[in-house]
DNA sequence: CTGAAAGCGCTTACAG
DNA sequence: CTGAAAGCGCTTACAG
């Protein structure tokens, strides 16, 4: 049988209210009372039901995650951060994603109408900004983790897409390398734009510039890195820095350029974007741009938290600096 | 304001109970009262809350998972499986890790104890097996993602260590390979025994066996397969074939012998285990043993929900195959 | 400083 | 077939 409250109120000689307080901190209890109290609930082990507690606080002390993808490489280092944040808090962590089709979108709605969490924090799934920015509209408490430069209308933490770009190109630059090549992001993401224009813009800065033909549309993928790699190599116009877009193209663009024989960093160096585990692991090692992903699911739970402690959510993003990671495949000189 | 059942039999006209049978589809509903409180629940966009069902009905429909860390290579397979699975019955899926030092474990119990969660699903973080088996002595629902051969007193889901092991070998017999090492991994796992045995046995069928100086403890990380590797050329004992017990293992083996100038495959056939995503982006690519990590995490999920729907837990591990995936680091012949 | 009572939003015997 | 009432286990004004 469940130890309750009623149980403990009975031991202790008091009320179930007078246990509620001091089960909550609340000033005005005496304090041999109290004393009292808080032995009889050692005693016995009690723990307040969380749903109980829940229903008539009308709080549930849970945040909920909304992720398109558990398995990207990326994604526990922002998980674990906020799983580490909100237990600190004592926060419960309801993992959702909608991967299965049109009503696994509408079974998360319900999820949200009944009330199952206090928050979100969510990584974009395709085409659902309109439907996030709705839920928060009607009062849910969100805050976007924005790994794709999406700047919604709603809270969010972002990362230096812009200057992150620009520390890739400084650095190619001091390496001596001066004939550069881009393997993008999807075009449809901000990240793309602004990781392009960053790139772009350090080279103008030293009246360097990027061939128009020696930029080609990735997808975020090793295949996809590779096949672009393979377009850059057919166009016979040399280049001897590739930037790609995220590490899993680098890791593409290293497959492709060691087929077609040519040595990295030697005859050519490659910089990624995330530094995600694999990126130590590439043969050879890729130096990258670092998207410091859990410290933004910290920050993302954060800020979530303080909104419940009574503040108000940030309307501009926060922004979180990229770090360089120097590794083999564009080494310092 | 939040809309409730009372709502709903107000606009109805019915009573709250007769609106609660029509949304559990209890019987002995007149036909067209339930179609009024249908369409009137249609209409305002009625959904339960879930706190006060639960504690109506002292369930929650959600399930807690416990996991030491998100940010190992195959986590976000088995928790993809689980969450899938999970969301298709309407369950919601609690995350828990317990890597903030020993008060983190005590947070965790008091969630238990406050019935947050129907029945728990778990990889064994270090040192709770006690733990856990005591949770489901009390009466907790428990399913182990058994990952590590441990074995446990509970139900569990687990794959064929031993099976997988016997088919690395029989791999590399049939690629002509003779001379074989070992990077075991960690000496206390039940899976370093098993895949060991595995191994050994399937030598021992056709009359081989594995040195003893050339099965050197590793530690499932790249690194400890690199030093392992070190001390495995250092004896100066000839080898052809290694099996790693682990990917990252295997990558580290990869590592240390292309630094010794020994050829992948041509000199020296690797095989890994698990099968993570960085296996098929290694240089060369990683022959390894299957793990069905996703499809573990859909079968203990499934068992986990099957006896909320009043089957009895099995009390023999459910054990899943796994299968050899020939890469380039050990290629068919 | 403390208790009785109402309320959170449901479900479930019990009557009819 | 349906409703009134009690109960799930808490919290929170309201009195005193």
């Amino acid at each position: 049988m469940r130890v309750t409250i009623a149980e403990v109120a009975l031991r202790a000689q008091v009320s179930k209210a007078t246990v509620s307080r001091v089960l909550n901190g609340k000033p005005d209890v005496d304090v041999t009372t109290a004393e009292r109290v808080r032995q009889v609930i050692d005693e016995i082990g009690y723990v307040p039901s969380a749903r109980a507690v829940g229903l008539a606080r009308g709080r549930a002390r849970t945040v909920g995650m909304l992720a398109p993808s558990l398995t990207w490489p990326w994604m526990g280092e922002v998980l674990q951060g906020i799983v580490d944040t909100l237990e600190t808090e004592g926060y419960g962590l309801l993992l959702y994603t909608v991967n299965r089709g049109p009503d696994s979108l509408s079974q998360f709605a319900s999820h949200v109408s009944a009330n199952a969490f206090d928050g979100l924090l969510v990584i974009e799934p395709p085409d659902t900004l309109n439907y996030i920015a709705t839920l928060y509209a009607q009062g849910l408490p969100v805050v976007m983790i924005d790994d794709r430069g999406s700047h919604p209308q709603f809270p969010s933490v972002a990362t230096t897409n812009r200057e992150g770009a620009q520390g890739a190109a400084r650095h190619l630059l001091a390496a001596g390398r001066t004939k550069f090549a881009v393997v993008t992001g999807p075009v449809q993401f901000g990240c793309t734009r602004e990781r392009l224009d960053g790139f772009r813009d350090a080279l103008a800065a030293v009246g360097l510039s990027v061939d128009p033909r020696l930029v080609v549309d990735g997808d975020f993928t090793t295949d996809g890195g590779t096949v672009a790699t393979e377009k850059l190599l057919s166009t016979g116009i040399p280049f001897d820095g590739v930037f790609a877009h995220n590490d899993l193209s680098a890791m593409g663009v290293l497959r492709a350029l060691r087929k077609a024989g040519r040595d990295v960093p030697g005859d050519v160096s490659v910089v990624g974007f995330d530094d995600v585990p694999i990126a130590s692991h590439a043969e050879p090692s890729l130096t990258t741009v670092r998207q410091p992903l859990q410290e933004m699911g910290v920050a993302a739970a954060r800020m979530l938290l303080s909104h419940f402690g009574g503040e108000v959510l940030p309307e501009k993003p926060l922004v979180l600096p990229t770090s360089l990671v120097v590794r083999q495949s564009a080494p310092q000189i």
